[in-house]
DNA sequence: GCTTGACCTTCCAGTCGCTGGAAGGTTTAC
DNA sequence: GTAAACCTTCCAGCGACTGGAAGGTCAAGC
């Protein structure tokens, strides 16, 4: 398949799986005679895997690495665990954060009569943010 | 005061207070005789506001705008009312989503061995995620 | 056979929000 | 006097793409 039936079933835009080629993190695609890239099921495999495994919150360079375990997928999945534990981890404090941040944000908004109001308190907040927020 | 104390006192980096200032998000800061960026209690005050704002997950058009709201805080908290509105929207669903990735790592390491196995069920789940995960 | 439009290719530039570093001037402390 | 710690400007680079230009190819309709 070309590379834009190979996006539409793996997710990724055509230019993203350029892209990955280009870095190195694909394995670069087989041509045709047009020098059109071709897809078989195994690429897209790997570019679906991709598509998942950076939607899930790996940056490249962990892709890179899980890429690797996945195509000698002889043993070591201690290494896949520990990759993934590390980020479940760092996942749990981004959403944390977020929580708190969006804590602020609904306080801000209750707080704001939004119609007129001396001045309104987002702003005050913004500025010098309540004691007990965050 | 000097830079570094005014990025000290703000929470910003000065590299990121030259930026703001190199891409007009807040005024050129006054100097001295000596060339030196000068910044004045309204001016840190104005570092504070942007990064607060910036912590709080809004990006720097977004700042831009809430900044000037603050600065002619006359009236109009309808503008920053709508805003915060909109930007908690945003983070919870950016919440929603990052709660979801976590659950499937969390599925991921928990059916994995992390010793041995075959190989490993988190590479299996990558490349072809459960039916009922997500 | 010709045109139209949807593909495909490469390459270069830009995005966002900084960050790092070079090359040089100034101030402060010893 | 000199060393360290500031400050300045400018230019390059990060990650992970995205957009666009310039041009080649392919399939369908007339």
């Amino acid at each position: 398949m070309n590379i834009s039936e190979a996006a539409r079933r793996s997710g990724l835009s055509a230019k993203t799986i350029r892209y990955y080629e280009e870095i190195g993190l694909i394995a670069a695609a087989a041509r045709g005679e047009n020098g059109y890239r071709q897809y078989d099921q195994a690429a897209l495999e790997e570019l679906k895997f991709m598509a998942r495994a950076r939607e899930v919150g790996f940056d490249l360079d962990e892709c890179r690495q899980l890429l690797m375990l996945h195509r000698d997928h002889s043993r070591q999945s201690r290494h896949a665990k520990a990759l993934v534990l590390e980020k479940s981890q760092q996942l749990q404090r981004r959403i944390e954060q977020l929580a708190a941040m969006q804590q602020v944000l609904q306080d801000m908004a209750r707080r704001c009569h939004g119609d007129e109001g001396p001045e309104g308190a987002i702003l005050e907040d913004l500025a010098a943010p309540q004691e007990d927020s965050v």
